[in-house]
DNA sequence: CAGAAAAGCTTGTAGTTACAACTATTGTCG
DNA sequence: CGACAATAGTTGTAACTACAAGCTTTTCTG
């Protein structure tokens, strides 16, 4: 213990022994519960190890790794948010910082002025280029280490089913 | 179109049909997106269904079921942090909001003077009796529909191997 | 073609969270 | 016993996010 620091986050030590004792006790709550746990736990260790390497946090990360894998490393901001998961409204503050950073840049459409596009720059390129083996790296120690490939594409289907189902509007 | 709002979130139509094109595109980096979005959007769908009955957010009902569960019906509050995955000053806060609703109430430790306890108090019971519905169904629809309760087994037992691995403090 | 409705994005405001520093109590040694 | 470290919570500050209202452009409709 030196140049130790973790700020605080949790003990995380009897965390991982501790009885998964969730919401309900049902099959289900209990996935449910998992699904929380399990997501908050990797989140905290990908901030963790972006923060160590003093990156930018998280939703940069997802920002640029997605806008740079579209069509023409470029993205309109509804679309984005939707893929995100956030609102427009957050997405717009959070593409201002991604701006302001030099990362990304505004683009407009001759056809549709009413859309603007969120656009890579080779700056962006850069850090996501330097940022995708830490992100990556600490997803392999997480999944990797403890699911075969094929267990890894059953949890997908998985989640995807639940999301599906999760999606629909229950408006009626 | 009258009573409507739903602020606005994500259009969510095609957010369900969107090719998961997710970060990477190995197996396990679908699997990490396909847990982001799917927790988002579950998340999404139960706070949803809460705010449309006047029910407090989310995390308030987290900290009412799992101290419900918990022995006493108390809990200190650095293992209620964990159990949460959330900070302990950001748990101090949001025990203070329900302290002052008077759902919770804090009680501290004769043997160590330094720990204290979220308690129980009977309108928080009473609450949380109201909520529980409203959180359980939501649940329902979104897993039970697509999942049956071996699968919801499986789920679980795969990602709490992730988390188990996500927590192995990665110090060394 | 004018007016209303819808779509796309931004901005103002408030609430929530994390991070870091601080206080108080307990445990450890010299 | 007295100093140092470790543990348990709280608090101050800054950043992020959601919500709701607003603006502009496009589409629909009579």
């Amino acid at each position: 213990m030196s140049e130790e620091a973790i700020s605080e986050r949790a003990s995380a030590a009897s965390a991982v022994a501790a009885p998964p004792r969730t919401t309900q006790t049902t099959p289900h709550g209990e996935a449910w519960g998992a699904l929380t746990r399990t997501h908050a736990a990797v989140t905290q260790r990908l901030q963790e190890a972006l923060a160590q390497g003093d990156y930018p946090p998280l939703p940069w990360y997802e920002v640029l790794s997605t806008v740079a894998e579209a069509p023409e490393q470029r993205m309109r901001m509804g679309d984005l948010a939707e893929v995100l998961v956030i609102t427009r409204g957050g997405l717009t503050k959070l593409v201002d910082r991604l701006v302001k950073a030099g990362l990304i840049e505004r683009t407009f459409c001759e056809s549709d002025r009413r859309v603007s596009y969120a656009t890579l720059l080779p700056a962006g390129r850069d850090l996501l280029a330097e940022m995708r083996p830490v992100v990556v790296g600490e997803l392999e120690v997480a999944f990797s280490a403890n699911l075969s490939e094929a267990e890894a594409g059953r949890l997908t289907e998985t989640l995807d089913r639940v999301r599906g189902s999760a999606c629909e509007i229950g408006s009626a």
